[in-house]
DNA sequence: TTAATTGCAAATGTTTTGCATTGGA
DNA sequence: TCCAATGCAAAACATTTGCAATTAA
């Protein structure tokens, strides 16, 4: 289930968007940090070092379409900026995010744990679920095993 | 399980800071508009018809302090904008929230449906959970019905 | 009294927009 | 060709901060 550029080119032209340069060295970027949670800025960051004349609201535009194109998933950590990363194809529902307030790592959790809260909210709320978003904080794996040698922070 | 200005007034003093009538008035604001999610903006607004002299910069200083303080819970919906609201006594975790996408309405749902989903975090990912986030976008009751009648939007 | 708090204005940081120019289809 | 797309700079936002003046305790 790989992303390919192709792919995308496809979905711009028969949505009736051009493939420029520009967008070609952001997705490659995109592809080459996939589940790096980039924001817009490390994404800019990372294209200038290979297309320097690129604009950073040149990054924004491909950003916000590809995310309009469903391609991309604008999510958001409560840290003030948005960040970017491909949609897993074939899901239909935003993953999870495990965020380390240690190491401030983002970790993705694929499985879809919700079928049954969904439900639960259908049934008791009246409410018709599209989408959800789930993040749960707290210590990862690493910053446990750090804490119990260390002591200290 | 009321929460009353005078337990406020309590914590802040106990914490060595003061109520001011700016502080006062913005209390009296949120405990008007609980569950409403209000916006910074929304709540300064808000206080100035009582206290026109207030400065939008009070307001942010005050909403971090109570927040800090863990009387209100500072909220993300990915609008750009921190919301807060009266965080429940007695609730270790956040709320969920539905969000519709038609009307925009936040609805509360105060049962706690993760710790299941919490479990398997824990076990499957070594995670240690301290808190979440949960929200669901979707179509609230009122708008389904609605669109059942309208046909349009 | 005096440290905390305020209002204001300026600064910050992220994201958006206007516009003349460029370039992909 | 010609409209979409770009780069730039300015604008638009939410939010924070510096500072002199004020005030609750």
């Amino acid at each position: 289930m790989e992303i390919k550029i192709n792919n995308v080119k496809e979905q711009l032209h028969s949505a009736g968007f051009k493939l420029t340069p520009q967008r070609e060295v952001t997705l490659k970027i995109l592809l080459e940090n996939k589940n790096s949670h980039l924001s817009a800025e490390d994404v800019f960051l990372r294209v200038k070092e290979e297309y320097p004349e690129i604009g950073l609201a040149t990054v924004y535009r491909t950003l916000e379409l590809l995310s309009d194109l469903q391609i991309l998933e604008k999510m958001n950590f409560g840290d003030g900026v948005s960040r970017y990363d491909f949609r897993k194809t074939g899901t239909k529902h935003f993953n999870h995010h495990l965020i380390c307030v240690k190491c401030g790592k983002v970790q993705e959790v694929e499985d879809d744990l919700l079928s049954d809260v969904e439900k639960i909210i259908e049934h008791e709320y009246g409410f018709m679920v599209m989408d959800h978003r789930l993040t749960f904080h707290g210590v990862c794996r690493e910053c446990q095993l750090k804490e119990d040698t260390n002591g200290t922070d």
